[in-house]
DNA sequence: CTCATTTCTTACTTTTTTGTAAGTACCTAA
DNA sequence: TTAGGTACTTACAAAAAAGTAAGAAATGAG
């Protein structure tokens, strides 16, 4: 839980006022949310498909990150009148206004670390 | 301190080294790497000048922050063998590839938050 | 009525990040 | 000899983020 008088929360908002790269980092910085966004920038997913597709995230960080996400407007959340319960999340049109940024973060990623097995498929994808 | 065999510090390089996003997040990221960024952006600034111009930032806190980004190759620091001591700080080449994301990240952020008038000059001087 | 499936909640603990305050080293100039 | 400026360190405390485990709702199938 946040702690609204804290020096910690008050830093926040002012780097976030005043620069707005500090903002954009805000918005999909932490340990999960590239691993969202990464998966949402190329399609509609359902909870549990991110569930499984994202290796070692429990269901509590799943739900929290998305919540944030779709509180931010970066991505929206349908669910279905159905038993049991379907949801799937996409990018809203501010998301897909990021998408580039998201893209040149990726590329620049892919490009400048020791290559690994598993990111081979992921920078293909990316540009598909 | 980091403690190597915990869950979080497993999935932390684990996402690393499967998301390009997220490794370039990890380098970036952080409460006070942004405002940093920002500035050696621009142009080669002292520790004192960081210190000055970076409201509310602690020493122990630019000095961490510059350390990791000096480990991660993205920012070197020339120390002048005077008294009183002098310190630059200033992209690497390798940082400097970095510029163009960085640019990317300020301008959507500049573009997609409330005009707040502490950004208008930070939004001009980027991409002078 | 009981079970299975999916999408979450909730309460609680551990780990990580950030903040606070004080101190250090170096030389120079008064 | 003492004070001053710069660039840090260190030890400790507070706050925030992440992990763990268990439970809950809704309903159709058997």
């Amino acid at each position: 839980m946040r702690k609204e008088s804290s020096t910690n929360a008050f830093n926040e908002k002012h780097i976030i006022d005043s620069c707005g790269m500090a903002y954009t980092v805000g918005l999909i910085g932490g340990r999960w949310k590239p691993a969202i966004l990464c998966r949402l920038s190329n399609k509609t997913m359902r909870y549990s498909e991110l569930n499984r597709d994202i290796e070692g995230i429990s269901e509590r960080m799943l739900v929290a990150q998305l919540r944030e996400l779709e509180n931010d407007g970066i991505v929206e959340r349908q669910v279905y009148p159905e038993v049991p319960p379907r949801v799937e999340y996409r990018l809203t049109s501010l998301g897909e206004t990021l998408r580039p940024v998201l893209a040149s973060m990726s590329d620049w990623g892919n490009m400048h670390r020791e290559p690994v097995a598993a990111n081979m498929q992921e920078a293909e994808t990316m540009h598909a």
